[in-house]
DNA sequence: ATAGCTGCAAATGCTTTGCAAGGCC
DNA sequence: GGCCTTGCAAAGCATTTGCAGCTAT
């Protein structure tokens, strides 16, 4: 389901989401959004940009990105200290962490399931669930 | 079973995993392992010894608390980016944090299960499993 | 013109490292 | 005495921030 993939437009996603689409912006976004899911570092990012002659900046690539985790267009998962992931699979679904290449890769969906979910603390409601399984 | 506490004595803890019971690590090891779970971090353990008139310095809290994960003695939990976790409670569970204080709570033993585990990728196994709820 | 974006460089926060001095067997 | 530990300060990373110049409307 997801090798078949097909390109979103940016134009269409930024401003879906309220995010002015400007040119570094809407260049990162046709780097994450080409229909494959990704696990990627700003270091990363870089990377990507520098191969596709994108010109920008270390601050620029952390701006956008923080700035699409806060739109909801990504989502931030931290496994290790130091270094933040971000994940283009907005659905419902956990990961997989691989400690010696430190890289991250998604546990197909239903194939792992809460049995219980605990009793929350007083006043408290479920932001979000986790679960990584380290290999 | 947490509200029977029993403090360990240090130099056996120490002894038992073959880490040296100098002052310093004796006296953070009474610190921690005072029979009630912890979740720690460098600044609270810091904080712990000076109110303790216990004298030492930033980077023998690290070197100590390190030492103490790569002996078993603490697990290591990262939830946020920029801030380790030492977690003194060793056996199997998970946690909620709580974002707001940005702070850790174990989750009653039982009272969260994997009901299914998916097959992990070729030739590898598991060497943990988190589970963060965020409330 | 103007509001917002970009990107450099400096600053921040956590953690590690280098190294001289000290402590312990 | 000799090896390990301690702790200060400096270095190292990832990330954020300040701010001047630029861009697009």
């Amino acid at each position: 389901m997801d090798s078949a993939a097909s390109p979103l437009d940016p134009n269409q996603i930024l401003a879906k989401n309220g995010i002015r689409p400007t040119k570094i912006r809407k260049a990162i976004a046709r780097l994450l959004f080409d229909g494959h899911d990704k696990h990627v570092t700003v270091e990363n990012v870089i990377d990507m940009a520098r191969n596709s002659e994108i010109k920008t900046s270390v601050a620029s690539v952390y701006n956008t990105l923080n700035q699409f985790a806060a739109a909801g267009l990504l989502r931030r998962v931290v496994v290790e200290q130091g270094r933040t992931f971000f994940d283009t699979n907005l659905s419902d679904h956990h990961h997989f962490y691989f400690e010696d290449e430190q890289r991250l890769e998604d546990i197909p969906d239903g194939t792992i399931k809460l049995q219980s979910i605990p009793k929350l603390p007083y006043g408290r409601r479920i932001k979000s669930i986790g679960v990584t399984i380290r290999v």
